[in-house]
DNA sequence: AGCGATATCAACATTCTTGTCAATAGTATT
DNA sequence: AATACTATTGACAAGAATGTTGATATCGCT
């Protein structure tokens, strides 16, 4: 029943009773979630557990879900973040001076290495196949600046082929971030050679515009 | 205690115990894999769970387990299973008349609403990220198949190129098959112009061949 | 210094999934 | 008909993941 031994006199704590840190809401839910990120790249998404995530951490996973309401509620803001993250990246290529097969290029390569692209896929997966329509949040945000930036720069072009366009990006990126490295083994396919694929890609699918 | 009621005289059963269907090894393994396809595309990879599927078979998990020695045994079994089934329709495409743009296009098609890549993806995503190269199974036969089937379509083509074509058509037929809905959705799609999608892409990757 | 607010913790509870085991019941063989 | 084999079953065990609760420590404020 002795919880604090040290009644009286001396320095503080002869025996350390839990010190403890205390942060701010804010510190809290970015330490967090910055964790989350680093497992998420490293064990996939079976590291996104709150249990494994708190002891990141170095917390208790009660504070975890303290902070973030459920162990959903905390995958749901790393979706978030994730997504926010893409969208100054995004926002970083798209209005650059480069040309269009650095565009795409970049912005395949970009979204293809995103955590945030593993997160949506998951999700999707998850789901049964009638939920598969889920509220993507901010990604919505995230692919209207996609859509808009492009169309600027591909100006007066067909928007209906634009759209195709980009739409078939996307869709190479998820797969290929998901899937690449097996994909890759299955083809035969050298490691050199997949690291230029996505400057391949951006290379390519401007040549579908200029018909 | 007690457990068999009917201790030594009249009819054998008066109290209904539980009528057994015996199956031979191969029906039942059959009937759980069916079961299990059925379950992955309505309720997702979450619906691969053995006390869901038994249920669904009407039968006892454990008996689930007898036949697949544990629940990702099941889950190998079902992907080597689509991959076969997968493989036997790519066979019938690419050893088809039909011209490259129905080639691509019903390749694409095909691949992307397998749940064998939903199966693999999820297997990918599961895993972190150094067990991305995962061993395939099946899987590289498909992939085998497809090569050999488009390079000899494409005679006499640069190999490199067809590669990375149908390493391009492979990672958007994933990425579209999980995230299609969500993306289309987010860009504005309708729904007519996505199901018009695979044909568009099936029409525009053999343009990038003739360069 | 005293006090309120709350971030943190430890321990327990719940639910879900997988897995084990002994007993039972069909089927085939002798 | 007796017997061996094994597919099937129910009940229970183990573990993981999520969530709950009451106590406690730390910080800001007066």
């Amino acid at each position: 029943m002795v919880k604090h031994q040290v009644n009286s006199d001396e320095q503080q704590v002869p025996m350390a009773s839990t010190p403890r840190v205390r942060r701010t809401p804010e510190e809290a839910r970015a330490l967090i979630l910055a964790t989350a990120g680093t497992r998420l790249e490293a064990h996939g998404i079976r590291g996104l557990n709150i249990k494994d995530v708190a002891s990141d951490c170095h917390i208790n996973h009660g504070t975890l879900l303290h902070h973030f309401g459920s162990a959903e509620g905390m995958r749901n803001a790393l979706l978030v973040q994730l997504s926010e993250e893409l969208i100054v990246d995004m926002a970083a290529i798209l209005n650059s001076a480069a040309p269009p097969e650095r565009l795409f290029g970049e912005l395949f390569r970009l979204m293809s290495q995103s955590g945030q692209t593993k997160l949506l896929a998951w999700r999707a997966l998850e789901e049964g196949a009638e939920n598969t329509l889920l509220d993507a949040g901010p990604s919505d945000k995230l692919i209207q600046q996609i859509v808009e930036g492009v169309a600027r720069r591909l100006q007066g072009q067909d928007v209906e082929l634009a759209r195709n366009l980009i739409f078939l990006a996307l869709s190479a990126a998820v797969g290929w971030g998901i899937c690449g490295p097996t994909l890759r083994r299955s083809l035969g396919m050298s490691d050199a050679q997949q690291d230029r694929f996505p400057a391949w890609v951006g290379e390519q699918l401007p040549k579908l515009i200029q018909d």
